[in-house]
DNA sequence: GGTATCCTTGAAGCCTACTTCAAGGTCAAG
DNA sequence: CTTGACCTTGAAGTAGGCTTCAAGGATACC
């Protein structure tokens, strides 16, 4: 496909798509013919893992490595001190509170009546938690 | 507690609890002796809920807004076409997708032998995900 | 063969979310 | 009573991630 048929199936401009292209975390080939970039659907779930990984707040830099590990399908036997396993653990504390936060964002639509969680307890739960471990130094994540 | 107490607490700096207190997202106490700016453990729920909502891509107006709705224990009976209200069906769509990555970035940390999943495999499931029902205009989420 | 829609490129611009700066007040320890 | 760590404010600066611009080529329909 081309650059808007991605952009539409993964739900991002064609201009998106561009950007990670020139960035290099899509390697599209060409069409010999006219030098169009053609995706196949591969790089449509590289699209949707960058993504999730924006959405995460995970840099173009480090996704590129991800997917990078991915092209060579070297196993990333990182020690647990880089970024990334550090991120890892992160997200992996966080999908926690995520998904608390999404049964609420959820309970918008469909009014679930009076079991509904209430934002209060959930800002309450998320208040008395553990201390995310976090020490100094720049933050991770999102910019 | 003040700035650098519940930035640490809640695992960002100073500036940025600072920044959120000047963008009315989180409203402190004053000490009338010295005009310090006192927090509460409500105080960490919130900014723990921002830092969630951010690392999701909401951005600061929005989550004011939904903070106001916590203030006012408003039930937030919006209809289902509000950005607020697509981004929760957004976001529980994308817990599924998180989990899934969760699980490898998770594999990162305690090599679990030849079982992990693949990273490939991790695309390939994506890529052939449902299409992400997005007709047109601007992308709501992460800039 | 217009013209409308898509594609290419690099460079410049914009927006959000911080971060830093500058000037100054507070306060506990020595 | 000075040093150092912390606090205040508003304004200006920075960084990342797109987005837009400008100039031009490709393709398809009437």
């Amino acid at each position: 496909m081309r650059v808007t048929e991605l952009a539409r199936a993964g739900g991002v401009t064609a201009e998106t798509v561009r950007h990670y292209t020139r960035e290099g975390l899509l390697r599209p080939q060409r069409d010999p013919r006219n030098g169009y970039q053609l995706y196949d659907e591969e790089a449509l779930g590289r699209l949707r893992l960058i993504d999730c990984l924006r959405s995460l707040g995970v840099g173009l830099p480090e996704i590129k490595q991800i997917l990078t590990w991915a092209d060579q399908d070297s196993p990333p036997v990182v020690d647990r001190h880089t970024p990334l396993a550090e991120q890892g653990r992160h997200i992996c504390m966080r999908i926690q509170e995520l998904q608390a936060i999404a049964r609420w964002l959820d309970s918008i639509g469909h009014d679930d009546g009076p079991e509904a969680p209430s934002l209060k307890q959930l800002i309450e739960s998320l208040g008395s938690e553990q201390p995310a471990i976090v020490t100094d130094g720049p933050r991770i994540g999102h910019q």
